[in-house]
Order: C-alpha cells, then sequence, then structure tokens
DNA sequence: CGCCAGGGATCTT
DNA sequence: AAGATCCATGGC
C-alpha cells in the first residue's frame, strides 16, 4: 500500500511531539504499536513520492487507522486555513502534517510523562519502560520491544518506575493504572461521549490534568476538536494569536495558567478554530518547534 | 548556580 | 477561586 506525499509527510507527523515510541533506522521508521512493529520506508529515488508500509506481526492496512487517512484532509485544511493567515501560512508550509491515533493506553501513560518534562527525556523514559516489561521483538535484524499492557503494568513496582526515569511521575502512573485497571473511569463513555463530557472522565486519572487530558483526547479518542495548550502554545499566544484570538480581554496571559485561564481561552480558542481545531494545534505547534530549533 | 522541559496535585490564602 | 509550592531529572 502506498500514499502520495501531498496528503502524509512522514517526517513532520512523527516528529510532532505526538507519538513518542518511533524511531528512525537506516531509511525505515519503526514504530511500537500494540503487540506489532509498524515500519514505514522512505522512497529512495528522488522524486518518487511513496511510502512502504510493513509490519511484524502483520497489521493489514494500519496506515489508515493510524495516519487517519480516513479523515478529509483537504477539507479539516481548508476549513482551518479559513480561521486565519497565521494558520492559513502554517499549513501551506507543512502540508502533509497528520494526527496520528494512538492506543489509549500507551498515550495515556505517555502523556503522563510529559508533565514538566522535555520530549527527549520523554522518549527516553517510555523507551526504558518498554525495553523492561514489553515483549521483545527481533525483526529487519534489529531488537523492539513493544509497549507494556495494562496487565503488566499494573504488576510494576514504584521503585522498577522510578528506575525507568519517571521521578515524581511514577505515583501517577501508578495510580492511574489502578483506576483503569479497577474501571473507575468508563472507557468506553469516553469513546462514545463527546469533547465536553470525556475530558471531565479522563480527568479522573491522577496526573491527568487539562492539557494532558486535551493530547489524550485528540490523540487516541478521536476528539479532533481539542486543543492542547502547552508552554510553547502559550508563548505564542502571548506573542502573536492572543489578540487576534482573545480580542480586548482583560485575561493576562501568563507563562502558566491555572485551570479556569486554561478552560476561559481553551472555550475562546476552539470557538475561533472551530471542530478541527487540533489539527490546527498540531500545525502551530509543530511550526513553532520548528523555528525555535527542536532538538530531538 | 538558575532556568526550562507538550503540568499537575496539594496546600495556603 | 486564585496563588504558591513542590514534585525528579537532565541539558544548557
Amino acid at each position: 500500500m502506498k500514499s502520495s506525499r501531498n496528503i502524509l509527510n512522514i517526517h513532520s507527523t512523527i516528529n510532532s511531539g505526538q507519538y513518542f515510541l518511533w524511531e528512525k533506522i537506516n531509511n525505515s521508521w519503526y514504530g511500537i504499536y500494540e503487540d506489532s512493529i509498524l515500519k514505514i520506508t522512505l522512497p529512495e529515488i528522488k522524486g518518487n513520492l511513496t511510502y512502504e508500509y510493513d509490519s511484524f506481526p502483520i497489521i493489514a492496512n494500519w496506515q489508515q487507522p493510524i495516519f487517519r487517512l480516513d479523515d478529509k484532509y483537504d477539507e479539516i485544511i481548508e476549513d482551518i486555513s479559513r480561521r486565519d493567515k497565521v494558520v492559513e501560512n502554517i499549513t501551506k508550509k507543512y502540508i502533509g502534517l497528520r494526527i496520528m491515533r494512538q492506543k489509549p493506553i500507551q498515550c495515556i501513560i505517555s502523556f503522563l510523562c510529559s508533565s514538566n518534562n522535555n520530549i527527549p527525556r520523554i522518549r527516553f523514559i517510555l523507551r526504558n519502560l518498554s525495553r523492561k516489561f514489553g515483549k521483545k521483538i527481533e525483526w529487519d535484524n534489529n531488537t523492539f520491544y513493544t509497549f507494556p499492557t495494562l496487565k503488566t503494568l499494573a504488576t510494576i513496582s514504584q521503585s522498577e518506575l522510578l528506575h525507568c526515569g519517571f521521578g515524581y511521575r511514577a505515583e501517577y502512573v501508578r495510580k492511574t493504572v489502578k483506576t483503569i485497571i479497577d474501571q473507575e473511569i468508563d472507557m468506553q463513555l469516553i469513546k462514545d461521549s463527546d469533547y465536553v463530557k470525556s475530558k471531565q472522565e479522563i480527568m479522573k486519572l491522577s496526573g491527568v490534568g487539562e492539557k494532558i487530558a486535551d493530547c489524550i483526547l485528540l490523540f487516541a479518542f478521536d476528539k479532533v476538536e481539542a486543543f492542547p495548550m502547552d508552554t510553547w502554545i502559550i508563548k505564542l499566544l502571548q506573542k502573536k494569536l492572543g489578540q487576534m484570538i482573545i480580542p480586548d480581554s482583560e485575561l493576562k496571559i501568563n507563562d502558566k495558567f491555572t485551570p479556569s485561564q486554561y478552560r476561559l481561552v481553551s472555550n475562546k480558542i476552539r470557538d475561533h478554530y472551530g471542530k478541527y481545531s487540533g489539527y490546527a494545534q498540531q500545525f502551530l505547534y509543530y511550526s513553532i518547534r520548528e523555528e525555535n530549533g527542536r532538538r530531538w
């Protein structure tokens, strides 16, 4: 199965801080997904705009759900581009950037780990966790480790988590895993409900506040209107988007916002960008990181 | 040494 | 309801 690069740019999509367990080996990207290893091989011939997809153990046509190829991409780009010039320009520049659809548990643990942390370290910690507690898979002359299952996660001790590098987030992981195992949150409800109700439910998890909830809903639960606001997006709001989205507001955007400030700005911003706000956010985030010379 | 990293929980006013 | 503080860790 192949797809054109003008609707999917692998590099920007994988390197946009949404899905941490990918690594490039030679001319292929390898990703961790459930019990399988995903593989994308880049074209060797210049001008060839197709990718080749593979996986082991095989998952047929995995790229369709994972890169959300079923989304009406053109319509989404047109919709968010209409909202303001900033996003219009960025979507032109980085066309092909996609949102990926992750498995809930991996996504939840990944973003629990993201609080007050940076992307290289998030990757480092998640890889440690996988190496120690995931299933070993030998493929393509390489060794890979899957992400541990919920059941396995429940058996991991606090000190083992600390040894992976979770730091103070180890307690979040332990509590969150227990909450999910004990079915104290309703995963089906999160899948089926709208953004507001799903967010309320996912925020019952320890370590999941406003921002991380938005990430989980956007990257694992199809809530494409979620607009996660991290420190970089907040800087952008202070610098160039604030007046456009929150005109004449008495709200002062500080470097951190309180939960109520977050909700207020979130409401305004989702009103501004509409039902595909999550896509707008991902373009903005990627753009900021590119402009600031990301290191990862 | 301080500041920052895809923040959140908890305690204090 | 809004601030202040602490959280573990590494890069710069």
